[in-house]
DNA sequence: CAAGAATATTCGAATATTCTAAAATGCGAA
DNA sequence: TTCGCATTTTAGAATATTCGAATATTCTTG
């Protein structure tokens, strides 16, 4: 049930910016990989391999129809990594209650003085 | 103003299971580096070369206090990052319309046949 | 100032990732 | 069958990441 660290294995290949623009079209539906080519500006090679890498990560698969290989989307934590990539976040966290951010004092742990 | 891009690079670098798990400590709150290093099992100097990467990214920061260095979450995204990791997902997303798994059809795309 | 605590930096080896080019596979149509 | 399309696989070079070991830095206290 060490979930975390498995989920941290499992999108750690798709913090690629190719990948990426590839999660995101098959976010919109089922494409095929000659349709994700034209789309990217790669060779088709290189996107078989970063689809076989997702793959193999069982962020995406596929079904076969004739000779097309159809991509979609399986990862359910896809739509909401996504969802805060696209984000608008303010630059930054406010600064802890006991630092110079914030003027406040100064830590409050139990190392040595 | 291409966002999305720029948030995988700066989060590419987090997807570590040490980094996220001093991420994950430092969500808690502010954390000086011999007590990250207590936590983690790893050497100093480790932690200490993970501790510039996430700084480097703008994941966190510090503030000093005599000799000790106190770490803190800075990057607004790792809070709503940690929450997805530490989610309960289903096994996979649906499977598409017209897809074998669905029984329902076959690809609906423009390629040729 | 010297000593020691807390932390950072540098270097190098081991390993992993990514890309290009080339060759291989599988399917459908003629 | 044979051909051509869609896609994968392989091989190898270029590059990046990670970690341990050694050394350097900075601050505090005596």
């Amino acid at each position: 049930m060490n979930t975390l660290m498995n989920h941290v294995e499992t999108l750690k290949p798709v913090f690629h910016p190719v990948r990426i623009a590839i999660l995101e079209e098959l976010a919109k539906g089922v494409k095929c990989v000659s349709e994700l080519e034209e789309f990217l500006a790669i060779s088709q090679s290189n996107v078989s391999q970063h689809l076989s890498a997702l793959r193999l990560a069982g962020i995406i698969d596929y079904f076969i129809d004739g000779r097309l290989r159809c991509y979609f989307l399986k990862n359910p934590m896809i739509p909401d990594l996504l969802e805060i990539l696209k984000k608008e976040y303010p630059e930054e966290l406010p600064g802890p209650e006991c630092c110079p951010v914030t003027k406040k004092g100064t830590y409050h742990g139990d190392r040595k003085k």
